[in-house]
DNA sequence: TGCGCTATGTGCGCGGGCGCACTGACCGAT
DNA sequence: ATCGGTCAGTGCGCCCGCGCACATAGCGCA
């Protein structure tokens, strides 16, 4: 109703795609050893758009890896005050509390972007943590950046308008999709900002008026990403800029090699 | 200017103070052995009202475990756009972040009430974890809570009006001071709910017209507990709920064991 | 006793986002 | 070709909180 079929399952688990794990920087940034042992429990699965992979204080049943599709979380006190709070994709998981040591997820879990993404069991991920100290680090590397952009979020949910917010949200998609098309409805996008479809017409239009964003039934083209920026809050150059700093540049004890980007992406190039 | 002194000096180390490890449940929840070798590196300082203990940003020089005094955390785009996004107290600690490995501070600390804390070298805390698999794993618990915390908070923040968060602010910080009086002036109260100091005004006398709340130049004082939680929105209630469930019961992998909340209550009812 | 500072009270006009509700445009299926 | 459904555009009145500015009122200190 308010958003695509919270209830769509996730499709089936495939088998060997062309997908592979080079394409989560988390699980690219693992020794190799101990990857190639975590993949053992791995399988592929397709995230299908609006699936609900857990609801807030269930279960967690697996551990997703984006590997194309991506995953937002989202806050919610009751059906009508809702609020998307962080965004999962290629260069994160899902899962995260599990780390901690606490079986329940604290957030709902949405599929956004559709694409494939490898899981794992929950308990099958939480041994091979027990047994890796690397893993463990690496990962929770990732989890301080989650807190962080939750922290942010907050902030930035609180003090800028709609039309920023818009354009921060959909460069974020763009980045984790790895394309200038986004599908997505107003209807949704209102879903994520806490906000009236109204207002996310209002502001899109005023995007598309500016040549910075297209849009029709559903599906979002940006068309010029430097403007779209200018047009954003500086959350969105903030956000990326933790994410380098902590993880991009190896995610593995690079503190103390000083290794380099092996993607050769450099995030902070938040440009066009 | 905005707040009382920011850069007024933490109070000097102490030496023997009547407070103990006792006070902080964090501290508690940890085995006897663990903790006896943590506090050989601690010290006890005074926390004094205002003090900026980190910046966003900067290096992480000491970790702090309250045992009377209390923290905010406060999220800053800039010096206009703050907002606070989380309390520690006696339940908690300052300086989570380097359980993720990460050495800088994600926000800004300030002290709120001042009391006496626990405190300890980055550097000496860093080693207890790396020694200690009990000690991260209670602390990453309490890492889970602050997250639980920011994501609500994130929510309650766009969604509730200035007197329910009002409401609940006070109620929260009584927690953890153990108190009804606190010493927090509008402005004060304003710079942490991200509003204006007359919006905290009009609330606050609303507050008090319902005699929920008695305040003058600096001190708000508690009249009617109960009352309070009724204005307040019901991010409260969860709050101390996901806190309850997930570190009063004991800290120590219960979870592991398969116990059961001890406390017995609904964890699903967070809608009252 | 009086000064000055800090804390609180209040008014006014503005604007963003809300809730509600209807219209129009486009798409696919029968 | 038509119909039903989804998606986007728009209007209207409302209210909360903003920004600005000024008015009181306690309190400490000289």
């Amino acid at each position: 109703m308010d958003h695509p079929d919270p209830r769509a399952a996730t499709g089936a688990p495939g088998v060997a795609t062309t997908a592979s794990w080079r394409e989560n920087l988390l699980l690219a940034a693992i020794p190799a050893a101990e990857r190639r042992r975590l993949l053992t429990h791995c399988e592929t699965v397709e995230l299908a758009f609006g699936a609900q992979l857990c609801e807030q204080g269930e279960r967690i049943r697996h551990v997703y890896f984006p590997i194309g599709g991506f995953i937002s979380l989202i806050s919610a006190l009751d059906e009508r005050s809702r609020l998307e709070v962080g965004l999962i994709g290629i260069e994160g998981m899902l899962g995260v509390s599990l780390l901690a040591g606490v079986g329940d997820a604290p957030l709902r879990a949405l599929v956004q972007g559709s694409g494939p993404a490898l899981r794992i069991e929950a308990a099958a991920f939480c041994r091979a943590l027990s047994r890796s100290p690397v893993l463990r680090y690496t990962l929770m590397r990732y989890l301080y950046v989650l807190m962080s952009q939750l922290a942010q979020m907050a902030t930035c949910t609180r003090f800028h308008v709609v039309e920023a917010r818009l354009a921060r949200w959909l460069l974020m998609m763009r980045d984790r999709a790895r394309s200038d098309e986004i599908n997505l409805t107003h209807e949704f996008l209102a879903y994520m900002l806490g906000v009236r479809r109204a207002g996310v017409t209002r502001a899109a239009r005023s995007l598309q008026r500016r040549r910075l964003i297209r849009y029709s039934r559903g599906k979002v083209t940006i068309l010029d990403g430097a403007g779209l920026v200018r047009a954003s809050c500086e959350c969105y150059a903030a956000g990326a800029q933790i994410y380098e700093r902590l993880l991009s540049t190896g995610g593995r004890r690079r503190s103390a090699r000083g290794q380099h980007n092996r993607h050769g992406r450099n995030p902070r190039s938040i440009r066009a």
